[in-house]
Formats: structure tokens, sequence, C-alpha cells
DNA sequence: CGAGCGATTGAAAAGACTCAACCACCGTGG
DNA sequence: CCACGGTGGTTGAGTCTTTTCAATCGCTCG
């Protein structure tokens, strides 16, 4: 990190500085993370170029990575770990939009649209995450097309994907959603169990936290799933798809 | 249109034949809709290319221009007119997502995606809108940086967008929502009078037809909105802004 | 061991939906 | 030219889902 943050926005950068311990070393060629991910193809040169430009830390629990309304630096590679992507609605309350596991990249729509983040991102979990900043992520699009392709794609199905979203969230009921939610977040999770907060949970079904915990053991009284002091165990992912109207 | 249509999913190609009127001879070049759209500063030599390669047609009322499920083969640039971009849940209700005006090119996410449409497109008037094959669009891309940056620009920008639509879905009243959702239309629709069957409105909202009239009411007592019979003049936009919470 | 956050439960209230009926406009065909 | 049928718009009443508020519980960390 070469310049002293000035905008107070901008929290990432003045956070890294405060984390426990670096992990730079590490190699983006031998990044477990990296093969699942938009950086999966990209050639060898291009990513010594990365393992000497990126900026790699250990995030602890529930730290923001950055923040809606502030100007994008760079984006970030998570390596391992959950982030919640949210919105805050006007009284405050968080939408949970997307929950982003080990081998995504964060935060390069904003840097593309040249806009503010219109969302904010932190960590639910310990995460490791490596940062890379704006001009050097930008090049690397303009150099490689194969990135340059991989982003293109990815976005326009992020944006298939938010419209199924938006009309799940309009017309299905609470029931249906938390099914559906439960499907995702199975998808993410696995192997492990899901581990999030009921609020956290809440935010992502779009509804109050009661309502969830309410829904939530009725699952559990029709089988569906079971529950270990917080974390949520899928039993019967059949009836959940049926439930969700996913067929 | 060089190919007979096989996949009959794709609509538009085979009603294309059964228009009035073709309008191919408009060259792109002193296309009013283009200066402001995603073709706005593509060069002239590629301009040249494009009026040899498209396809243009006026559309009927109510036309469907591609359907969720069905793969891309090409993108509409909208001309003149509104188009309806929505997808349908499980009980067959639209959700509407978003509405075009001239200027526009839709489609495009799917084809870049690779994937099926995720949804359908309609018009909602009289539209007069010109087709782009698939290998011509993505040869311009290849090609046309400034096109690319504008592509993943617009991508970018709609994803943002996206997000606070799920927010306002999952958070706001069907009231605020509805303050929203007229602000948003009066931007479209502006010089003009919103003009939507209250059908429409209250997909696009996110509603039951009934609750969205009741509301339309209210706001007419509350002196927000006049109704022409069908059509909305907005007549307090500050009120809007207010119930919607745009601040 | 106590503070405090997260989880849970209950009861009442509110918002929105559904169903059913009715109205109004418009184009068509006799 | 008018009656007819149909679509789109409107209204009312009852129901149900979901939220809200308030209170309690329970685990975990210092």
């Amino acid at each position: 990190m070469h310049k002293t943050p000035i905008n107070c926005n901008f929290i990432s950068e003045t956070i890294d500085c405060m984390l426990e311990k670096s992990h730079k070393h590490d190699s983006c060629e031998f990044c477990s993370a990296r093969k699942e991910s938009l950086f999966g193809s990209v050639h060898h040169h291009d990513l010594d170029e990365l393992d000497d430009r990126k900026n790699c830390n250990f995030y602890k629990k529930n730290q923001p990575l950055f923040i809606e309304g502030s100007f994008p630096r760079g984006v970030f590679c998570l390596n391992g770990g959950k982030v919640k992507v949210f919105t805050r609605g006007n009284e405050g309350k968080e939408q949970i939009i997307h929950i982003a596991k080990e081998g995504e990249i964060i935060g390069f729509r904003a840097m593309l649209s040249g806009e503010t983040y219109k969302v904010s991102a932190s960590t639910l979990e310990e995460c490791k995450i490596c940062f890379i900043g704006k001009e050097d992520f930008l090049n690397m699009i303009e150099t490689s097309s194969v990135l340059r392709n991989g982003i293109m794609k990815e976005l326009s199905k992020e944006l298939g994907e938010r419209a199924v979203f938006i009309t799940n969230m309009a017309q299905k009921s609470v029931r249906e959603r938390l099914a559906f939610a439960l499907l995702i977040l199975n998808d993410i999770y696995k192997p492990e169990e899901i581990n999030l907060t009921r609020e956290d949970l809440a935010n992502f079904v779009g509804t109050a936290t009661e309502t969830l915990i309410r829904l939530l053991k009725d699952f559990k009284e029709e089988g569906i799933i079971e529950i270990h002091t917080r974390k949520i165990e899928i039993i019967d992912l059949n009836e959940l798809d049926k439930i969700a109207g996913t067929r």
C-alpha cells in the first residue's frame, strides 16, 4: 500500500494496516482459490505481475471491505472465508444481495461503472483476502481478453440472477424465499453447515428476524432441516426445492 | 435475415417477417437514438458495417422480442417506443424488471453470459427496432474497445441498480415502491405522461393490481398525481421523493 | 459470575392479497 | 347506427401473512 489513505470512506485501506499478518508471499500461481475464479485462465506472466502488485491480509470477522457511497480503489480477491455483500435500506436495515466464498473477486462492478459503490461488503468470518489496486486491475483487463470476457460473462450472469432475485422478492412468500435462500446457502457453505446469525439470514431472505426464526422452527418440525445451536443442516433438499418452487 | 428460424422459441425472428414494413434503409449514422446509446461513440467505419448487417422493423404493441429460456441470436436496438423486460414468477405473474426507451440496446446480457435469456421482453407500444445478429455484435465488441468498455460500464451500472431494486422490494412498503416506480417512469416517459396498463404498473411495482389502483387513488387525493383516463401526470415530484425515501 | 448480544416466544396490529362484483370504454358485426 | 362482447379499470369486504413490540431465555466472553 503505497499511499496514505485520505478518504475515510475507504475503510479497508486503513484497516489493512491494522491486520495481524500479511501473506503477500503466497503466489497466485498455486492459489487453490484461483483455479475456479475469474483469474482461472490468466497467463503465467500476468500472474507473476499480480504477485508483485497484490497486497494480501487476514481479516477478522465482521470487518468491512468497502462501504456504499465510497469510491473504489481496487478489487478484493477472496482467498478464504465468506463475505456478505449488502445494501442498507432507509431504516438502516441491511439487505444481503450476495454471499461470496473463496475464489470470488469482489468489488469490480463499481470500479467498472465509474460510480461509487452501491453496495457494502464485510466479512462474515475470518477471511484471507488479497487486494489488487485499481490501476493494476484495469491494466489486466486491457491486456487479457480472457479475463475481460470472463468478467463480461460474470456481470451478465449476475444480472440475470438478480432479475430472478427481484421476482422472488416481489412474488414469493417468506416461506418460499427462505427455502430458496437455504438452497443457495447450501451451495455456498457445503460441505459445511450454514452458519449465519439469524439476523443475517433474515436480511438475506428479506424478512424480520422473528419471522425467520418461526419459519426455521416450522422447517425443523417438518423434518426439512436440523438446527445445531445456530448452524443449519439441510436434511431434505427435495422438499426445499418443492417449497421454493425451483422444481 | 439470412437463416430460416428453426427454434420456435425465437419468436422475434419469425415475427419479423410478418411485420408491416422494413426501415433498413435508415442509416445508423443519423439515428437520433444512437447518440445517447452504447453505440454513441462507435466509429463511422463500424457504423457503415452495422448499416449493412442490421435488420430493422416496426413492431406492433405487445409483440415479444424474446422469451425467457430461449437462446439469444442477437441484440435489439430500440429506435423508438417502449419495451418491457420482465420475468415470470411461478404463478405466471410478470415481474417487470426494466422498461427500455429509445436508444437502449436490449438483450445483450444473455448473449454475453452464454446462457439462455433469464428475462423476456415485449413491446409496450408501437416500436421501431433494429436487430443485430450475434456474430456481428460480438465482432463489434472484439473490435471496438469503446463499445466494449461502454458495455462493461453499463452492465456494472445496472448491477448496482438492481441491488437497490432488490432492497426496495424487500424493505419498502407498496406505497413507497409505487412512489419510487413513478419517479423512474417519469424519467423514462417524459416529456410524455406515464402510459401503462394498471396491470403492467402493478407488475413493475410488485403488487396486486387492486392494491395499486387504491394507492394511485390515494396519491391523486393527496394532489401528488393527476390521472387522465389511464395516463398518469406527476404533479408533486418532491412529495414522491419524500415518500419513496429517495431524499 | 455478570453483562450483553443473539435467539426465541407471544400477542396484537397492520399491510397487502384474494375474491367477487361492477363499471366504463372501445371496436366489431349485424 | 346500435347492441354486444371483451378488456381494462374500480370498489368493497373479508382473510391471511407478516410485522411490530415486548418480554424472556441462554449462551459466551471477559
